[in-house]
DNA sequence: CTAATCTGTAATGTTTATTATCACAGTACA
DNA sequence: TGTACTGTGATAATAAACATTACAGATTAG
């Protein structure tokens, strides 16, 4: 998996505590350590899901747009790494029963993974990461 | 996450299904479709903890060493890629009350992940991934 | 006892995935 | 009209995964 479901998280979050101004690529990516490049790639999902949004231009950048408490990890998850449990498998012999058939029965059950694993990050909203963020303070 | 977790998975199943002889790993990983020396590598992980036996030299190879139904996935997925769900975080910017923070609440919620994705896990055991195998037969 | 056939494992090379960087068009504002 | 942004494609650098080589140690067959 790469980290894009993390930068998402974080991005939100850094624009969740600022709700009243816009934040820019190269802020956030200040905060997260990574090149603005890939903030801006990443919120452009985001905000074709309307999580957020964007202005161009002098004194824009990107601000938070829905409810803290309506934007769940879940959601997050879907937009930036759905199907990122899935292993990758190698060409397995079709020869064999087990490597003929494995792929799917793998398939299946890592699928039904996501779903359980969907059940778990629902429970997290960006409401509930601030609320941790201002605890570590 | 790489994948020696499915690796582990096919080739228990693939020694379940020949319970009474040794498969050496020239075999399981012509079935998989990978290089014998990660069969070896992987394996001898589940050697350590019990769920497989070795025998070197001729007519040696891999052979099950447990009941099917007690080898489940959670004790595979420990084994092999424990933490893989863990995003590793770039060095963020401690200035930042959310660079500084995030990392451990990502941990956090991403430890909980696991342990949830654990409890779906654990419901599969070896058996069930044969008798999937069989059924697609 | 010697050659053949295995596992075990370290070291190294190759490939693929991830991330960074560059380049530049488009938008908004002063 | 210049400056400060986003949006996005293209390419380069880095890191992770995987394959390959090499060889020591175990076991068996002849």
């Amino acid at each position: 998996m790469n980290s894009d479901f993390t930068l998402a998280i974080h991005s939100l979050t850094l624009l969740a505590l600022q709700p009243d101004r816009m934040a820019t690529s190269d802020i956030i990516s200040e905060s997260a350590g990574v090149h603005p490049v890939r903030i801006r790639k990443v919120l452009s999902l985001l905000k074709k899901h309307g999580f957020i949004k964007t202005k161009e231009g002098t004194g824009g950048g990107f601000i938070f747009a829905s409810e803290l408490s309506e934007v769940n990890l879940w959601d997050i998850y879907k937009i930036t790494s759905e199907g990122a449990l899935q292993p990758k498998c190698p060409d397995s012999n079709e020869k064999c029963i087990v490597g003929a058939n494995m792929q799917k029965v793998l398939f299946s059950i890592f699928l039904g993974a996501e779903e359980h694993l969907g059940e778990y990050l629902k429970n997290y909203t960006i409401k509930e990461v601030v609320h941790h963020i201002n605890l570590e303070k």
